[in-house]
DNA sequence: CCACGATCCTGCTAGC
DNA sequence: TGCTAGCAGGATCGTG
């Protein structure tokens, strides 16, 4: 499931890859639920000739600049972008295929049909409505937004806070979970619960893991493919995501999984604890 | 406004 | 061994 670490470095991999300064030359949008706005006809005929300027992320979005426009993209849990030579096969799922002014081409594939493109019009109106909303990047949520994000959903658990897109952008389940973790705090507590110096911990504990998993090119627990084809390593450095029944790396106590936010979440029962 | 459950989708796997 | 039910989850929508 591609979160900010993962998205960053497709970003990297596909600017690395020579991607900035092609021009679109075809679009074939092979599955039309993958294409969010406008209609895949008019999606094609407005791609077709645009050149890429530049490839940035906001949160989980890739954003590709082609001139006054831009066209921004969902990888949601198992979608994929990368640069491809025409000539290779074409895998299963494989639901838009952009054709480039140099013979290769930008494919995307998506598994669980979740993820997909938008095309941002010029006055800013059909943004997907999330984009529009997002909160702060992980680095510039301050001590302040922190503050008031944990008043205004004080009885909500600290996890559903640090996934919800409007308050921090770019964290998704593995790095929520593996940012408590490295902040003593368990994922359940409350927000309005949590003392000054544990949002603190909190806070400083989300741009340590991303740093981290930035540093070793994500985290390829299953699907995840870098711009280049290439899977992510900071799997190895999981410390609770994936890791139930395992030692807790730090204490040694089995790692516990439940349900938290509605989303499998792991901790350590003993590094983490639930009362205060 | 806020909290939470259902929903989308397909592949994998635990369990019978 | 083979089948199936349940699980995986990012974001949105509807409900209370």
């Amino acid at each position: 499931m591609p979160e900010l670490p993962e998205v960053e470095t497709v970003r990297r991999t596909l600017l690395e890859g020579g991607l900035g300064g092609l021009a679109i030359r075809d679009v074939q949008v092979r599955h039309p639920g993958a294409v969010h706005w406008p209609e895949p006809q008019r999606f094609a005929q407005e791609l077709r000739g645009s050149r890429i300027d530049g490839v940035e992320r906001r949160g989980k979005f890739l954003l590709l600049r082609l001139g006054d426009r831009t066209l921004a993209c969902h990888l949601r849990m198992t979608g994929r972008l990368w640069l491809s030579d025409a000539e290779a096969e074409l895998p299963s799922h494989t639901h838009v295929v952009l054709a480039l002014s140099d013979g290769r081409e930008l494919r995307f594939r998506d598994v669980r049909r979740f993820g997909g493109f938008t095309l941002l019009e010029r006055d800013g109106s059909m943004a997907p409505p999330l984009l529009g909303r997002l909160g702060p990047e992980p680095e510039d949520l301050g001590e302040d937004a922190f503050t008031e994000g944990c008043r205004r959903h004080a009885r909500s658990p600290i996890k559903a806070l640090l996934l919800d897109q409007s308050f921090v952008a770019g964290l998704g389940n593995i790095y929520a979970d593996e940012a408590l973790h490295r902040a003593r705090v368990h994922p359940r507590r409350t927000c309005g619960s949590l003392s000054k110096q544990e949002r603190r911990a909190v806070r400083l504990s989300l741009r340590a893991v991303l740093r981290d998993a930035l540093g070793h090119r994500g985290t390829t627990f299953l699907d995840f493919r870098d711009g280049a084809g290439e899977p992510g390593a900071f799997q190895a450095f999981l410390r609770v995501y994936g890791r139930a029944g395992l030692p807790c790396p730090r204490c040694g106590t089995p790692v516990a999984k439940s349900r938290v936010a509605g989303r499998g979440t792991h901790f350590c029962p003993r590094c983490q604890p639930e009362g205060e």
